[in-house]
DNA sequence: GTGAAAGCGCTAACAC
DNA sequence: GTGTTAGCGCTTTCAC
């Protein structure tokens, strides 16, 4: 209604149409005690009147902290990542923390992220996945990072997600069904996810005595599983499949398919994050799903404990990853 | 290597260090002119050894602006979304803004992601996808808002995305095929997006003299999509499909599979999006490609422009969408 | 219960 | 070219 609309109002101004000092509206709206039920209604209704809003940078500068938590993140719509993200932010949210993103193009690396988080001024940094173009990574930043992989830094706190144990379990589901091997589809090995879940692959192999054939390496994509999927499909001996992820599952089926290899009769195959359109493909894809609710929140948990540098529990072992089994696994026909 | 680490080095740190005023260091940081150049480098020396970053909370304070723009996005791992999401951070930092995203839960609406980037200080917001739990949608604040469909506010600034383009490329390549007519399914009626590519498709049919079938309304999951193909897929006289997006085409793909019905021998399907998995899927889905780099760069200019409160270019047309044509599409069959 | 005064780190006048 | 001063809007002592 005013047109002098150019600077939103302040708590000053607030103070003055409640007819009550600067303070008190500071105490109402932080809900300090010692404010008269009377005058606490009075302060609320001038500054609902007013639209008044808390100047996050006052505030910001006074306390030292932002009440924000930036995220740097692979600049993809992969679904994991994509997923991973949602999770933080409602946790951030649900903790009392703004959410700032950085994303880490191909080129630039995940430091650029990191460089422009703190720029903006961040509480505490989640590396979503800690890949970097060349160097080791490593954030010496003051400020505290949660990492899903270890890495070096004064004040990093990490907590396992399910790579391993998901590429195990992938891995075994095929042996259990009574493949002599699995072929791995894995991911580019400069992501510690991708390494993960090879690890996973491998261990489960040894572990049942299974010879490991060598691995092809995708980039997540479709067409990169559709290309490791023609040698796959070329050799005779490959019955069983475990890509790293559900797009390169797709890749695959789609390359068995032009082979005429049929999909589970000939060859089983597994991908990794059940993506919804999973269970659509031809055949429905059995798959490995990860919880980022948990993932998130624990992961949250532990960034806002370092945060106030209280204790912080000890970090959990994996968190859990679950197979959704499908139609696109079946024991090996009988030669 | 001090231990009295607690409080970052501030301006006046670097400027003692460096044996200047504290404006100086301000001067030499911002890259203002009348600083000699010995002094600026005595300064940016300081900065360096002092591990000095700028104390974003107090700029924002002194000039009343954040640098930061807020993005509501819906929340989920939808490619159309996480991609847009992408190219806008992209842009964002392009143009000098950090980047806050709130995701609109199923139930809170996006009114709940507004109101907690405007606590949390922007200078701007954008609205993914304006689409609101039950009333209409309508954001009052002092802010520029960008937005992709017109909706009432102060300072809402629009800048036209491809959906009805789309509707009607799609649904014009398979009339243009030989179909007498083209089914939907449409996405939820709630997202504008869904409306927009809808009306594309009654559009094209329309002017085509073609007879407009029912819509069939999902939920832009391939489950949906598999409900909805199975409808059509009873429908003998269904020969034509233009589906909201992948997502749902996979499940009308499927569903299609599953009633031996041949695509696309029998039934042409057409996307949007051009998921990474389309160009895989059996048979590889015709599709319609947005361009999100664009849309995200001009509604970005546009909103730059707002903030800064200069004239501002008048607002675009419809930015471009692309049919991609793969193998689910063909002339429908001699009867 | 409430108010006055100081100061967080920065930038914008305005001197020198 | 460089320094001084003031003040952004808030929270924190400390009076009253």
């Amino acid at each position: 209604m005013s047109d002098a609309r150019r600077r939103p109002p302040s708590s000053t101004d607030v103070a003055a149409l409640a007819g009550v000092s600067q303070k008190t509206v500071s105490r109402v709206l932080n809900g300090e005690p010692y404010v008269s039920e009377e005058v606490r209604e009075r302060v609320l209704a001038a500054a609902r009147e007013l639209g008044y809003r808390r100047n996050t940078a006052a505030r910001a500068l006074h306390l030292g902290r932002f009440h924000r938590i930036g995220v740097a993140s692979i600049g993809s719509s992969l679904y994991g990542p994509s997923s991973l993200l949602v999770a933080l932010e409602r946790q951030a949210r649900e903790i009392g923390y703004a959410f700032a993103v950085a994303y880490a193009g191909e080129g630039a690396g995940v430091m650029s992220a990191v460089e422009s988080l703190l720029a903006q001024g961040v509480d505490a940094i989640v590396v979503s996945d800690p890949i970097d173009g060349s160097q080791e990574l490593r954030i010496d930043a003051d400020v505290p990072v949660l990492s899903f992989r270890p890495i070096p830094g004064p004040r990093v706190v990490v907590t396992g997600v399910s790579g391993v144990e998901a590429g195990r379990q992938a891995t075994e589901h095929l042996l259990g069904l009574g493949h002599a091997s699995v072929w791995h589809v894995a991911g580019p090995h400069r992501w510690p996810a991708a390494r993960d879940r090879a690890r996973g692959w491998r261990e489960a192999l040894a572990a049942a005595g299974a010879p490991e054939p060598p691995a092809q390496e995708g980039d997540w994509s479709p067409a990169s599983g559709y290309a490791a999927g023609r040698v796959l499909a070329a050799d005779p001996r490959v019955t069983a499949v475990f890509a790293a992820n559900d797009d390169m599952a797709i890749g695959v089926l789609r390359a068995l398919a032009e082979a005429g290899r049929a999909v589970p009769e000939e060859v089983s195959v597994v991908g990794m994050d059940d993506i919804p359109a999973a269970a659509y493909l031809s055949p429905p894809l059995t798959t490995i799903r990860q919880d980022f609710e948990a993932i998130a929140r624990h992961g949250l948990a532990l960034l806002a404990a370092e945060i106030e540098r209280s204790p912080g529990e000890p970090a959990l072992g994996d968190l859990p990853a679950h197979l959704v089994v499908r139609r696109s696994t079946a024991p090996p026909a009988k030669p």
